[in-house]
RNA sequence: GCGCCAGUAGCUCAGGUGGAUAGAGCAACAGCCUUCUAAGCUGUGGGCCGCAGGUUCGAGUCCUGCCUGGCGCGCCA
């Protein structure tokens, strides 16, 4: 299509004395399939012709149409657009080849690396919606950006330092059970924690008791460490396996306490590049710049607190000063939620005013937040809701949904695929609309198998694999033999498909400039809409006509191609059958 | 008070670089299973694109001001 199109610019460019650069850049797509595949607006030409661009527009299709006849196009005009309609059998026959191939998506990124910090859920706390956002969407970003051909690194730093830790070791020396522990895990852990905090009220020395006790840990003060370290353990413990039912995975799990004894190096640099001055017995770097600090619209950047103690920006500039060193990356992402889009854009202020080449690698990727009943979820609070409770309940309606299709067999598949569908839907749920916007949790929503979900797009690969099942017993040759000789495209009707599997590769580009992964989701809705209307009307198994059968087999193998692929952008694994 | 983000159908949302009649899903209503999975498909109704100016041949999209909501504004991370 890239070549047609760059044939229609050089002819327009040529014969309206325009650049060819303008011209391309004034190429639209017209606003319904049956219009047309690509239009030229004819309102620039308006002035240079002294004419209306209808008019203009009739007369260059009769100019052009002998020309472009030759190449395949046909060009009409529609009121102030000319509209160019390509040849879509050859182009369908291309991307079949392509999708069958899996050869649509080029590595534009090759070589380059991305940082992408993701996930990061504090330690000791139940894993809740609130911590599956940054999850699935730094897993998706990591896929795409994999997918275009980068070396990507999954960083997860997780929140297991601070004076939390000194809040539950008092709880645990107070009350604490190892035999519980080690038994429940998390669950008893908050418990305890909720527990000091509801007794922190009563009892304020319970909260002096606490700094306390995160001073002893960042003493080094070994009996407290012990404890943290199994509160870590087994933390990580119960985060690694709901990782593995969501299918995802980190390259490393350096955290905020690995960046504990690099943060005085760090404030040193700070320090011997002039930066640090002192506010209010505090050390911080001032917004903005040097020489007028007074002018300042946005705060500074604490880095020491007054009582000596470091900070979170501290410890976040160690933490990209140690990043560079072992990555050297091209791109650093942090994908956390958009409270904290200040704190990034001081500490990245902090990297220029440092001078760093890389300062401008680091990019936040900021997302709404998950609320219930409009206010933010608080562990501390308990009104909270745990990602695996949503899993479970959506498992059992999946399951009773599969039961009332078909009295199927096998519990064991059946329950697999229960599972899958349960975190398709939630995964999806979470990715399908732009990072940026808040959800507000709603059981029926999440739940809803119907309509713009993961369940649908499942449904329609599933089906597809329905399809490939009865070919290979209906049909003499096998489906997958049509992978290796595709078919022709003659069937106009199958357009809609490919002009949606078109899109891929740049709907892939779009979702890794963006950092969006609900770009790959919302292409995907299409795609399987396309392909569910198409179901209906053009049944594939056809014994007495195998030449055809052959065809749309060939195209429903694109678009499962396509769909699969897809899928796995968003950290979704594609279903054989539900 | 200052800053950032959002405001599109009853609800949840799509609408790269300004372009043709603003699109989906949910909910409502009406149809479609003897044929490859009805978790589906087809159709109907439903819109001062927050408000007011401006730029432009053309604005949901760009600029300015305002309104509403959310979040954030040094010793929590």
């Amino acid at each position: 299509m890239h070549d047609l199109t760059e044939f229609i610019c050089e002819r327009i460019a040529s014969l309206c004395a325009l650049a060819r650069e303008e011209v391309r850049q004034a190429l639209t797509r017209p606003p319904r399939l049956d219009m047309g595949d690509l239009a030229f607006p004819c309102f620039p030409l308006a002035k240079q012709r002294k004419k209306a661009p209808p008019v203009i527009a009739r007369e260059l299709a009769e100019e052009f149409a002998a020309d472009f006849a030759a190449q395949g196009i046909r060009c009409e005009a529609a009121g102030p657009y000319l509209n160019f309609r390509f040849d879509h059998c050859m182009l369908a026959g291309r991307l079949l080849a392509q999708a069958l191939a899996g050869s649509l998506l080029s590595g534009a990124g090759q070589g380059r690396t991305v940082v992408i910090d993701y996930s990061s859920p504090n330690i000791a706390k139940p894993f809740s919606m609130g911590h599956l956002r940054s999850t699935s969407i730094g897993n998706a970003l990591s896929h795409i950006y994999a997918a275009l051909g980068w070396k990507v690194a999954r960083v997860n730093h997780l929140g297991d330092w601070g004076t939390q830790f000194g809040k539950l070791i008092v709880a645990f020396r107070l009350w604490g059970d190892r035999a519980r522990l080690a038994n429940e895990g998390i669950p008893y852990l908050m418990e305890l924690y909720v527990r000091v905090n509801d007794e922190a009220k009563a009892r304020p020395e319970l909260d002096e008791e606490a700094r306390a006790a995160f001073k002893q840990l960042e003493d080094g003060d070994t009996a407290a460490l012990e404890l943290w370290k199994i509160f870590r353990e087994v933390s990580l413990a119960e985060f690694e396996r709901i990782y593995a039912i969501l299918g995802v995975a980190f390259d490393s799990y350096a955290g905020e306490s690995f960046y504990n004894d690099r943060i005085e190096a760090a404030i040193a640099v700070l320090e011997r590049a002039g930066l640090l001055i002192r506010s209010e017995g505090a050390l911080v770097v001032a917004a903005g710049e040097p020489d007028a600090p007074e002018k300042d619209a946005a705060p500074p950047c604490m880095i020491r607190k007054s009582d000596g103690a470091s900070t979170y920006a501290a410890r976040d500039l160690a933490a990209i000063f140690y990043r560079w060193q072992e990555y050297a990356f091209d791109r650093l992402l942090y994908v956390v939620g958009s409270p904290q889009a200040l704190h990034f854009k001081q500490v990245f202020a902090v990297l220029k005013k440092l001078d760093l080449a890389y300062a401008d690698r680091c990019v936040h990727i900021p997302f709404g937040q998950v609320l219930l009943n409009g206010e933010m979820m608080s562990t501390r609070k308990g009104n909270v809701i745990f990602l695996e409770d949503v899993i479970k309940e959506a498992e059992t309606r999946a399951l009773a949904k599969m039961r009332e299709n078909s009295e199927s067999s096998d519990t064991a598949c059946e329950a697999e695929i229960a599972r899958n569908l349960a975190v398709s839907s939630i995964i999806f749920y979470d990715l399908k609309n732009g990072r940026i916007k808040d959800v507000d949790f709603n059981w029926e929503e999440i739940l809803n198998p119907h309509g713009e979900t993961g369940i649908y797009l499942q449904y329609a690969h599933a089906r597809i694999h329905g399809i490939m099942r009865k070919y290979d017993e209906r049909m003499s040759e096998p489906s997958a033999a049509i992978i290796n000789s595709p078919p022709r495209v003659t069937e106009e009707e199958s357009w809609p498909l490919f002009d949606a599997i078109a899109r891929f590769q740049e709907k892939l580009a779009l979702a890794a400039e963006h950092n969006e992964p609900s770009v790959i989701a919302r292409f995907l809705l299409d795609l399987a809409s396309a392909f569910s209307a198409w179901y209906r009307v053009h049944r594939v198994i056809n014994e007495d006509n195998p030449v055809l059968s052959r065809e749309r087999m060939g195209v429903v193998l694109a678009v499962r191609a396509v769909l699969a692929q897809g899928l796995r952008l968003l950290g979704i694994t594609p279903l054989e059958k539900m």
